[in-house]
DNA sequence: CATATTCCTTCAAGTAACTTGAAGGACAAG
DNA sequence: CTTGTCCTTCAAGTTACTTGAAGGAATATG
């Protein structure tokens, strides 16, 4: 038995977040002691585990509520559960492409701002003429 | 002379973004016509998209606030200019390590799905044996 | 000139996923 | 018995807008 203390330390997360969990219905509404307080045992800490390493690996809460679904549903197909990791999978692979390119932008910046204008007054900065000007299509 | 729509078309926004900005002083309170309408200028239009590049590559807006700061600044240093963006590519390329970790774990994730329990009950996907156990450390 | 459509106005609330703060009650240690 | 930590609720803040409602203004068409 557990309190919400203890639960948010063994899971890692805090405790706003379990009460925030439990408002939104990720977690069952939590048993209570007799003075109130939330009260919590081991399959709560299992399914908040999952919950927050399904965080951790960045899916968004309604898909970590998906997954919670099929994980405990015997009549629906396990490919249901690959299609979500796919999907988050291209999101990921998206995001990543496009903030390679801005690393690129970035460094050149940076560079060009040492090399060129270093120490110069403010607005004759040379990443003013990459950030005022469109990029010629 | 440009109507909010117009400017919006201009810059690449869109409508409520211009009044969001105006209302959080990224952008000047807009002249008005006689019938209460906003009304822009070419200086608007500059601003506007120099903030909108800004936003394109990443710069969050407190940073763009800064920016456009020194854009029209003479006594301020260039370096701040400099700092702001190394800042910013900093925080990009931590982004990217975090993003290629998940990468390789969601690939890992799909092809373990397809080659193990592919089409079997959605609790019993090897996924889940990723998702619920902490890593060993 | 009437009407239809589009564009404008304001204000309020919704989004994601929590975090932070205020005000006060409960429980363990010394 | 007091101190300190932990618990409770509710409300508001965060980021950067987006969406919606209700209604007025400008423009195009018949």
């Amino acid at each position: 038995m557990l309190t919400i203390g203890r639960l948010a330390k063994a899971a890692g997360v805090t405790t706003p977040t379990i009460r925030f969990y439990e408002e939104i219905g990720l977690l069952p509404t939590a048993d209570r002691s007799e003075s109130g307080q939330r009260v919590y045992g081991s399959d709560d800490l299992e399914r908040l585990t999952f919950i927050r390493r399904c965080r951790d690996f960045g899916f968004s809460i309604e898909q970590v509520r998906l997954l919670a679904g099929l994980s405990i549903s015997a009549d629906k197909d396990c490919r249901e559960v690959g299609d979500i990791a796919r999907g988050h999978l291209g999101d990921v692979q998206a995001k990543l492409a496009e903030l390679k390119a801005l690393e690129l932008s970035l460094q050149r910046f940076v560079a060009q701002c040492d090399a060129v204008c270093c120490g110069g007054p403010g607005r004759d900065c040379v990443v003013f003429q990459d950030l005022t000007t469109e990029p010629t299509r």
